[in-house]
RNA sequence: GGGUCCAUAGCCAAGUGGUAAGGCGUGGGACUGCAACUCCCUGAUCGUUGGUUCAAAUCCGACUGGGCCCUCCA
């Protein structure tokens, strides 16, 4: 499959070190607070990945971390962590606060119908592995110890700027105001491999480690739990665009100066999601939550929708305007697939035929709406039956998990006494209409309309649907 | 200041040199007591401007307008 690569912009073949079996690494989440949808956007696609890869016929082996801990608000050694921070706000410990929201965040995927990766590991559980990569960094003289903490020393890497593509002679230190030269550092770009306690008075988690008791800095936790799930090499890494630079940019940094040797091959990022102002970000306390738009009546299968109408390379404007869009769409497609007739006999050539069709979009650097517009097609067809098309629409619905095929509002799921009660309203309603008296008709269809229940006129009489 | 990406109909969006996919909406029609659902029909020469080419939305330049990054962030 073709596939953009970060490393080299641009778009290459995408071959895994082993033929059938592909490692892949998900940076994960900072389980300090509730995820928001621009987020969720970047585990949408990276979902959408794993699965065409799966449909291609690979297997997956995916890591994710979970970040519990080191993580400050600001790579230079101000700043609070954000684990502390958000225990402060909301009167927990850090470890309740971690819990918490890595519940929250397993059920937003849930909700979205994204894939658990299979292996999913929280960085305060793999503090020796960082020791270890540290001691041999320190030792092969690409990281040195000051005031402290541990840094990693840049200018030990000839291309440590490949990744980002920035230039580092034009390279502006400390741009935003937040951040501050730090003067322990050998060159300015140096990052933290590992914090003491002398920097930090209200740290919770800390262990002990031969600099001193203390913890480890955020680069270092998904170089280590790559390093010790998935081993020497990664075939893909993975992140929102964001994590260029500088954590992807550090990982490559450390993990290849501790392996000596190409660590990863591929890197694939996801946009960003934006709102009408520009960027969605947690630290303006306004986002948008999944749950949220729940509230406001989107299923979350809408928003995977609206995220599959667009490439995974091109930033996306959130709107409401958008969300209405999607969910009507959404509706409209369902509700044409579950009037398909499954029963009939399915033509192979047909399936294979869209099947091709399908993997040739995917494999296309990921064009999902390309992929939809298939999907769009196949509905069409008139040349083949109906089976063939559930068929067809069964099998794309594994990448797109857009629970294409089983509609939760069908009719089967409500209950007895509410079909019974359906039944004899519209009972009732066919009478009136025989006797014109269309005001009390009316009534009974605008009644059920309130109840989510919309009737279904047909010269075959009357049915309804559960909307 | 440096870097980078983008600009296609009302909205979302595909398109990677040969004369503009798809979805939603809008308008019209069929159906209906009226509607809803469903079905049929319906729209753009691709930000502006030069250039390369037999041929450009697609390549190059300029301009305009945006987004993002330059150690919080998916």
């Amino acid at each position: 499959m073709k596939l953009y690569n970060t490393l080299s912009k641009k778009i290459e073949e995408f071959v895994p070190k082993n033929a059938e079996q592909v490692k892949m690494y998900t940076c994960g989440p900072t389980v300090y607070h509730f995820a928001h949808i621009g987020n969720l956007r970047t585990y949408i696609s990276e979902d959408v990945l794993q699965k065409g890869l799966e449909y291609l016929g690979y297997k997956v082996m995916r890591c994710m971390n979970i970040t519990d801990v080191g993580h400050l608000t600001s790579d230079s050694d101000t700043g609070e962590d954000k684990m502390v921070k958000g225990a402060r706000r909301e009167g927990k410990t850090v470890y309740e606060i971690a819990e918490f929201y890595t519940n929250v965040f397993f059920e937003d995927l849930s909700k979205l119908n994204i894939k658990k990766p299979s292996i999913i590991e929280k960085a305060s559980d793999h503090i020796n592995t960082y020791i270890k990569i540290i001691d041999k960094l320190i030792n092969d003289g690409y990281a040195y110890l000051s005031n402290g903490n541990v840094y990693f020393d840049i200018s030990k890497i000839d291309d440590y700027y490949k990744l980002s593509g920035k230039n580092p002679a034009e390279l502006l230190v400390g741009v935003r105001d937040d951040v501050f030269d730090d003067s322990a550092k050998k060159n300015p770009g140096d990052f933290v491999l590992w914090f003491t306690i002398s920097k930090f008075e209200n740290q919770v988690m800390k262990w002990d480690s031969p600099w001193g008791v203390g913890y480890p800095g955020w680069h270092i936790e998904c170089s280590g739990i790559a390093y010790e799930m998935l081993g020497d090499y990664l075939d893909i890494h993975c992140g929102g665009v964001d994590n260029i630079f500088p954590h992807h940019t550090n990982e490559i940094a450390q993990s290849e100066a501790f392996l000596g040797h190409k660590w990863c091959n591929f890197w694939f990022h996801g946009a960003h999601l934006n709102d009408k102002n520009g960027k969605m970000a947690k630290s303006n306390n306004d986002f948008l939550t999944l749950t949220l738009l729940e509230e406001k009546g989107y299923d979350p299968l809408c928003y995977r929708y609206f995220c599959l109408n667009s490439h995974y390379r091109s930033q996306l404007v959130f709107s409401y305007e958008a969300m209405d869009i999607a969910k009507n769409s959404l509706n409209k497609l369902k509700n044409k697939i579950s009037k398909l007739n499954k029963d009939g006999e399915i033509d192979k050539k047909s399936v294979q035929y869209y099947n091709s069709k399908f993997k040739e979009a995917f494999c296309n650097d990921i064009n999902t709406s390309l992929m939809l517009t298939i999907l769009y097609d196949v509905l069409k067809d008139n040349n083949i039956n109906d089976a063939t098309k559930y068929c067809i629409v069964t099998d794309m619905d594994k990448v797109f998990s857009l629970d294409l095929t089983n509609n939760k509002n069908s009719n089967n799921n409500i209950s007895k006494e509410l079909e019974q009660e359906i039944l004899k309203k519209i009972e009732i309603r066919n009478i009136a209409k025989k006797n014109k008296d269309f005001i009390t008709a009316d009534s009974i269809r605008d009644y059920l309309l309130t109840l989510n229940i919309r009737l279904i006129d047909t010269k075959e009489g009357t049915t309804y649907e559960i909307i």
